[in-house]
DNA sequence: CAACCGCCCTGGGTGC
DNA sequence: TGCACCCAGGGCGGTT
């Protein structure tokens, strides 16, 4: 499950290989890998004929290719996405998507994505807050890695909702980047149960959960961007960060390495929170 | 409008 | 060995 080090991991992969080239042609395997393009694939595939990628940036978990002509091919790689740069003739992956070709018939970008949860759209770009974004992820705030994220801001308008802590943290409009493991792990490091109403937090307890995202995603980050490959831009989660470092997250029953207490898990929107029963009291 | 819920989808794992 | 079932995840549309 990509996280956003490993997405930035992929990002700065396709910048090595595929900035500059200009793409020839696309083949779509899958409909519902481009679900998001509404105009579909026959669409999908001439808007980027002929297109030259200028840059690839990201923005918590979105990732998009800029392209000439203010346009971008905008990518989530949701649970399972990969992006595989593949030496032409190279046999299909199982869960190929997308195929893309350059004019200059070197290596070529596969999309492949075994669950289907990812998807990929042609858009136009915007200008928000001084930035240009694609115009579907407008929405989508900063993440904690971007230069002109305002940890100040953030904390004020995390203190102005009212509703849990987890369920802010994962709210992509107030801070992007932040997925289920990351959550988990920030609040058991501020030891604040996931359940705790954002607006009883203090500015410093707010500032402190955040500070605990942002450092777990720079460890990842410097431990998962190691394992980079020089020719295949991959991305499985399998940095071998996770196995390691987690202090929460999927470690029911293990003692909690601050105090030694059973980790607990609870459901919570249809899936998992883990934390020590001991460290995050409730509220 | 803010908050919240259920659904989308697939395959690996588990228990009978 | 096979089958039914559960679970993982972010985003979005619909409802309260």
């Amino acid at each position: 499950m990509p996280e956003l080090p490993e997405v930035e991991v992929v990002r700065f992969g396709l910048e090595q290989h595929v900035v500059g080239r200009v793409v020839s042609s696309v083949e779509v395997h899958h409909p519902r890998a481009i679900r998001r393009h509404l105009p579909g694939a026959a669409d999908f595939s001439g808007r980027l004929a002929g297109r030259k990628v200028v840059a690839v940036r990201r923005r918590g978990k979105y990732l998009w290719a800029e392209l000439d002509e203010g346009l971008a091919l905008l990518t989530h790689l949701g649970m399972s996405g990969q992006m595989l740069v593949q030496p032409v003739g190279a046999p299909d992956e199982k869960h190929l998507r997308v195929r893309f070709r350059f004019a200059d018939d070197g290596a070529e970008l596969r999309f492949v994505d075994q669950r289907t949860f990812g998807g990929l759209l042609v858009d136009e770009l915007v200008t928000v807050d001084g930035t240009s974004v694609p115009l579907a992820i407008a929405h989508i705030a900063r993440d904690p890695m971007d230069p002109a994220f305002s940890p100040r801001e953030v904390i004020a308008a995390l203190r102005r909702k009212h509703t849990e802590i987890k369920r802010a943290l994962l709210d992509q409009n107030l801070v992007s980047g932040i997925g289920n493991i990351y959550a988990d792990e920030a609040l058991w490091r501020a030891r604040l149960h996931w359940s705790r109403p954002t607006d009883r937090l203090s500015a410093a307890k707010a500032g402190e959960v955040l500070t605990a995202a942002t450092d777990v995603m720079r460890e990842a980050l410097g431990a998962g961007g190691t394992s980079f490959d020089a020719l295949y831009v991959n991305v499985n989660g399998q940095s071998g960060y996770f196995d390691r470092s987690l202090a929460v997250y999927g470690q029911e029953g293990l003692p909690c390495q601050r105090c030694g207490t059973a980790i607990r898990r609870e459901p919570f929107m249809n899936r998992s929170s883990f934390f020590c029963p001991r460290c995050q009291r409730r509220g």
